[in-house]
DNA sequence: TGATAGTTGTGTAC
DNA sequence: GTACACAACTATCA
């Protein structure tokens, strides 16, 4: 297939030869549909399309999935982020004598309608190999088939066929970024990328003629408009999809903006060579430190191969470049690893049922997942960066990596699929298996372990910006607060706050939880999850706790061996742990099994630890159980913050 | 099976 | 600036 592929690429690339091979038989109605990959450069679906086509019709299917879906939400940003880079291809389709067609509806009814209607020979796309458009490819495949249409599928979303990677790997995925980079290495550069469309492209037919005049349309009510009547195909506005808020992000879609982002990046080679990830300044705003490529791969609006072409340029001018894993190209390897590694996993956006996951009795706390969703954690740092999330859509890694240590095994103890959740709305780059990979990484549940290495939503963000001017900005109720307590306003006497004019309590929160407690008490309760898996690993017949609890729940447990006795006990033990009262389940819980000891821990986290930090501390771990205490003694570090601010 | 190395932590002591 | 504790991890490869 590659191999057919670099063979199709050479071909085409002899633009003489190309003009050949378009007028020799050009007599079939072709279809590009574009999903990703919206861009015209780069593109092997669309030149397989203009292959002996009289017609190509270029469509995109808006397909309500990404909008009616309450399991997966799209924020406007990033909507309208999609919405620009259509634009953007149709007027790039125009400039080419031809337009881009926006069909709406679900793809597997669209598109037989418009097979028929079309006379459809061939559909070419991309390939895509997320877990929703596998399926939705896969029933496409089968209505084409049995409407008699070809289908091309094109590789060109990622450097490599992620399939050929895993199966020149002896069949599985590489879990390491150094063996991934090996593999690499032993299959060589990836495709050079297709050579540009011809300056003309092969027209949509002219329309039909107009339905006898009834009304101003003239369209007699009722009577169904041609698929491609370009009255019904534009590219909607934000306001028509059904959006209420306008979009906000800084950030412009489309592939004219993309190589335009990407010379720009290239200006400065030597930048470009010595680049490294990891020196790189999460709190830099007015001049990103990175790229802000992200979006425009993630849509397709930017070509990988032809960043990698671009980047292996610079190279070879610059002997000296920085090396993966933390160079430029290594960010482009790093998105390969994600794909080839999830593509290949079960169940890999979910703890559950995900064999490479580890199974972590994270709590369900409403209230502080929406603090951190909502940028009220009271810790300035990580709510500058939330706001960001919201406004731009896009924030730096290092800045994710921040926030998502705090949701989950640094401070707040709520599982990183809710993290990857709220990630996936906003993320105007949002990336199905980058986005839960990374999750995973972050709460040190997959790839990464050293849970001991908790990032401080103090001190990491003063390291880069001691000014904290990246807070100011996103938080303006912060503006006026002297640099000393701009990460830690709750610090500052009162004086300072009426003189900055934010009261900690009144105009900015305190705390939800305090970092010095929580972290320590989450790094124990890491180590008890983490002795639990592997006796789970050595016990297949054990469940570990969260998949002995949800295991309850779907039927399914991590090992096919976890036994039903071991998943019926810790269910009922779950649900006896969360109707008891606090004060009482330590010592009941001396009496439990081992496998509903962990359902309990699963069920009540707070009092999941078994090391003397985890039973004896109890003072943070979450909002309510904060206030609890509060009641009791009078005295809790939300309070103690509460009174510094003067309430 | 044992050695090795791993994109990106923090606080404290020296 | 450097070293160490934190608390002991794991995929890979020779």
């Amino acid at each position: 297939d590659v191999q057919a592929t670099r063979a199709t690429h050479l071909c085409l690339a002899v633009g003489a030869g190309w003009r050949r091979v378009a007028c020799m038989a050009a007599t079939k109605n072709n279809i590009i549909w574009f999903r990703k990959g919206l861009r015209l450069h780069d593109n092997p679906a669309l030149l397989e399309a203009c292959k002996d086509a009289a017609h190509v019709y270029p469509i995109f299917i808006l397909d309500p999935f990404f909008l009616q879906q309450s399991s997966y939400k799209v924020s406007v940003n990033r909507y309208n982020f999609l919405l620009e880079s259509l634009k953007d291809l149709d007027a790039s389709f125009r400039s080419r004598g031809s337009r881009l067609l926006v069909l709406r509806g679900k793809p597997e009814e669209v598109l037989p309608r418009v097979f028929q209607e079309w006379g459809v020979h061939k559909l070419c796309f991309e390939m895509d190999t997320e877990p929703y458009a596998r399926t939705r490819d896969a029933r496409v495949r089968q209505l084409a088939e049995e409407a008699g249409v070809e289908v091309h599928a094109a590789v060109s979303h990622t450097l490599y066929d992620t399939d050929m990677l895993v199966a020149r790997n002896g069949g599985s995925p590489p879990l390491t970024m150094q063996a991934f980079c090996r593999l690499v290495e032993r299959v060589g550069e990836p495709l050079p990328p297709a050579p540009d469309p011809p300056a003309q492209l092969p027209p949509l037919p002219p329309l039909p003629p107009p339905a006898t005049t009834s009304g101003e349309e003239g369209e007699e009510q009722g009577r169904q408009r041609p698929s491609a009547d370009p009255a019904v195909t534009g590219v909607p506005t934000w306001q028509e999809v059904g959006f209420k808020e306008a979009p906000v992000t800084i950030f412009r879609g489309g592939e004219t903006e993309a190589l335009r982002r990407l010379d720009a990046s290239f200006s400065d080679p030597s930048w470009v060579a010595s680049f490294q990830k990891p020196d790189t300044d999460p709190a830099a705003f007015e001049r990103p430190a990175t790229t802000v490529l992200s979006p425009y791969l993630k849509f397709g609006c930017l070509s990988p191969r032809l960043f990698h072409a671009r980047l292996l340029a610079v190279y070879r001018a610059h002997p000296r470049h920085s090396q993966p894993p933390v160079s430029l190209r290594a960010q482009l390897l790093w998105r390969e690893f994600f794909y080839t590694v999830g593509a290949h996993t079960p169940n890999f956006h979910r703890m559950s049922g995900n064999p490479l996951c580890k199974q972590v009795p994270w709590q369900d706390d409403p209230e502080l997942l929406a603090a951190w969703r909502e940028a009220r954690t009271g810790y300035p740092w990580i709510d500058a960066i939330m706001t960001q999330l919201r406004q731009w859509g896009w924030v730096h890694h290092l800045a994710r990596h921040s926030v998502a240590c705090f949701l989950t095994r640094g401070d707040l103890w709520v599982s990183w699929e809710r993290g990857m959740e709220v990630f996936e709305e906003h993320l105007i780059d949002q990336d199905h298996y980058l986005n839960a990979g990374n999750w995973m990484w972050l709460s040190a549940s997959a790839f990464f372990n050293a849970y001991f290495r908790v990032y401080s939503p103090v001190s990491f963000g003063k390291k880069y910006d001691p000014e904290g001017k990246y807070i100011r900005k996103f938080l303006p109720v912060l503006k006026d607060m002297p640099s000393r307590y701009i990460y830690e306003p709750w610090t500052a006497p009162l004086a300072v706050q009426r003189a900055a004019g934010c009261l900690v309590g009144r105009d900015y929160p305190a705390p939800v939880v305090q970092h010095a407690e929580v972290s320590k008490r989450n790094i124990a309760r890491m180590a008890e999850a983490y002795r639990a898996n592997k006796s789970s690993d050595a016990d297949p017949d054990e469940a570990t706790p969260a998949a002995a609890s949800s295991a309850a729940v779907t039927g399914r447990g991590r090992k096919s061996g976890t036994s039903a006795a071991a998943t019926t006990s810790a269910a009922a033990a779950a649900g006896a742990a969360v109707s008891a009262p606090s004060a009482t389940t330590s010592s009941r819980r001396q009496g439990q099994s081992r496998s509903s000891r962990q359902a309990s821990a699963q069920a009540e986290p707070e009092a999941a630890g078994t090391s003397a930090v985890g039973q004896t501390r109890g003072s943070a771990g979450g909002r309510k159980r904060q206030r609890t205490i509060a009641e009791a003694l009078g005295a809790t570090t939300a309070g103690k913050a509460a009174r510094g601010a003067g309430e």
